[in-house]
RNA sequence: GGUCCGUUCGUCUAGGGGUUAGGAUGCCACUCUUUCACAGUGGAGACACGGGUUCAAUUCCCGUACGGACUACCA
């Protein structure tokens, strides 16, 4: 029985996009499902495009997602190296097996020859120009040049690519476990570079080698890649591979939340949303973005987020832990269409997380925000704060903005609510209120919710008039979490302390 | 332009020849409450269009429209 391996080969040229890391969450959960294994491999065949850090910061979100890898650049395995720069001798190797059977040939035609060519073509009304079987014979290649000749141009150190040559008048059929069949005419397809000039593959020699070298069982990968897999159908036939060609899957695309077209980095800016795992520091600020983890996502809802864009168990389970996510994941169910990016959700899927959470761990990821402000409290006055705040926050930094005021050690008062909900007459009332509660012994919110009602009910008061100006003590402002519950948290010394500043700035602001 | 892919409430989606087309999110209302939230209840809201096949089509087939990807010595 072959077990399950499957890869995610990301390329180094920047910050991994959202919709990558949905791809690797959905190799990640096949592999688990199956007890396979999971791989990261670096596609850094293109020197050009290189950006220092990228790799760090790819393996960085996946760590951070939970996406460990169990092979990979650092991660260990048998079927490295897996960086593809790595791997020049090996594309070699492979790329002269092809020019011996005849699948692949050199070609000698430079960049500008052929920028040119298009050009004379597009102007002459052909925007169809490809380098295929209808015009190789016309060009500089070891097809129509004589042996010797190629043979001085490549001993002189001409430089040139290697290019496929795709076969004539065939049907080429892809078989996609999420479209079904697929088919390419190869007179549509062609002649693909896939050894270009400066020695290393591109992505379709490379992927196909790797795949096979690497015992891949399932390409699952982005749909740009649809229209190119009947070139790698080509490859693995050329090498005789086609046995153990890997079965292929096209993700559909994650689309923008608004407008159209696919989701793009430029839209998280524009919309001051993140689309990236993690915030990433480029060189310009507008090169520069905020990650989820810096938003304040929790990893575990951002993976089931991404999980149920575009795929679904067929059940009416929203919330999943990686596990269950594992358990209930099947290539059959993701969807064909692209999905839009929808940020409410995602929202609401962290809101769910922080509820689910126990106020311990909340705590524990709140500290650090906590201290940055300079304040120290202990724990159980911290998880007790963030029991009593996580109900009205999407996302842990709110945690502090949303009640801050009681870890400060001063409350700051509206002057609004002050002078819209403070009256004189309630002086005596406040006064008694704060007497009484600095005389308890115990200090829970149900007994002096009860208490404090009672000692109300004898002032001949409205209770919401009292209740209200004790919020305004304790919290500053209309809102917040019930009256007795704060001052639980509080205890007494705090809370007595707060009522009797309170009522001393009333008095003074309504001289 | 060519090739390939796609299209169920605003959004994510379930479903699939006969359903009051289900859920979630967002929105609105109500309830709860000392406030803001949470929660609960309810509401508005969808099968892109046109032809077939069929007793019956949102579901199958073919077109059209719309959208998207690809069309590099980038991945």
């Amino acid at each position: 029985m072959n077990t399950i391996r499957v890869r995610f080969a990301p390329s180094p040229t920047g910050a991994l996009h959202i919709g990558g890391v949905r791809t690797a969450l959905y190799n990640y959960l096949l592999a688990k499902k199956f007890h396979g294994t999971f791989i990261l491999r670096i596609e850094d065949t293109d020197q050009n495009r290189f950006v220092p850090g990228a790799e760090e910061y790819i393996v960085e979100s996946l760590l951070w997602c939970g996406l460990k890898p169990d092979e990979g650049p650092g991660f260990g395995g048998e079927y490295g190296p897996y960086r593809q720069s790595e791997r020049r001798e090996i594309y070699q190797t492979h790329i002269e097996e092809l020019i011996r059977n005849g699948h692949a040939y050199y070609a000698f035609d430079t960049t500008e020859e052929l920028d040119a060519l298009r050009e004379k073509e597009s102007a002459a009304g052909n925007h169809n120009f490809k380098y295929d079987a209808g015009i190789r014979m016309k060009m500089r290649n070891s097809l129509r040049l004589s042996q010797g000749e190629v043979e001085r141009l490549l001993a002189e150190g001409a430089p040139y690519t290697v290019r496929l040559k795709v076969p004539e008048n065939q049907v080429v059929t892809v078989h996609d476990l999420i479209r079904g069949e697929v088919h390419f005419q190869t007179q549509e397809l062609d002649d693909k570079v896939l050894l270009k000039a400066d020695g290393l593959p591109t992505y379709h020699l490379a992927n196909i080698v790797d795949d096979h070298l690497m015992r891949i069982t399932h390409v699952i990968r982005g749909e740009e890649w649809l229209p190119s897999t009947g070139h790698h159908v080509l490859l693995y036939q050329a090498f005789g591979w086609e046995d153990t060609m890997p079965a292929f899957a096209h993700l559909p695309l994650i689309l923008k939340p608004d407008g159209k077209g696919k989701l793009s980095k430029r839209d998280g800016a524009r919309l001051g949303i993140p689309v990236f795992p993690i915030s990433w520091a480029g060189d310009t600020p507008e090169d520069s973005f905020v990650g989820f983890r810096e938003f304040g996502f929790d990893p575990g809802a951002v993976l089931n987020f991404l999980a149920l864009l575009g795929w679904n168990p067929g059940t009416e389970q929203e919330l999943f832990s990686i596990d269950e996510l594992v358990e209930a994941f099947s290539i059959e169910k993701i969807g064909k269409g692209g999905s839009r990016f929808d940020f409410d959700k995602a929202k609401w899927f962290n809101h769910q997380y922080i509820l689910a959470m126990p106020n311990a761990e909340l705590a524990r990821l709140l500290r650090p925000l906590v201290q940055a402000k300079g304040l120290d409290p202990s724990e159980k006055f911290l998880a007790a704060y963030c029991g009593l705040l996580k109900d009205r926050v999407h996302f842990l930094p709110e945690l502090w903005e949303v009640g801050h005021y009681l870890l400060e050690p001063e409350v700051e008062m509206n002057p609004d609510a002050v002078s819209k909900k403070w009256n004189p007459d309630l002086a005596p009332a406040l006064k008694n209120v704060t007497e009484w509660l600095s005389q308890q012994t115990s200090f829970d919110a149900e007994a002096l919710e009860a208490g404090v009602k009672e000692l109300i009910n004898e002032q001949g008061i409205k209770p919401g008039a009292l209740l209200t100006v004790l919020r305004i003590a304790l919290a500053g402002d209309l809102k917040g979490p019930g009256v007795f519950e704060m001052m639980e948290l509080l205890g007494k010394d705090a809370t007595v302390q707060r009522l009797a500043r309170a009522l001393h700035h009333f008095n003074n602001s309504a001289s």
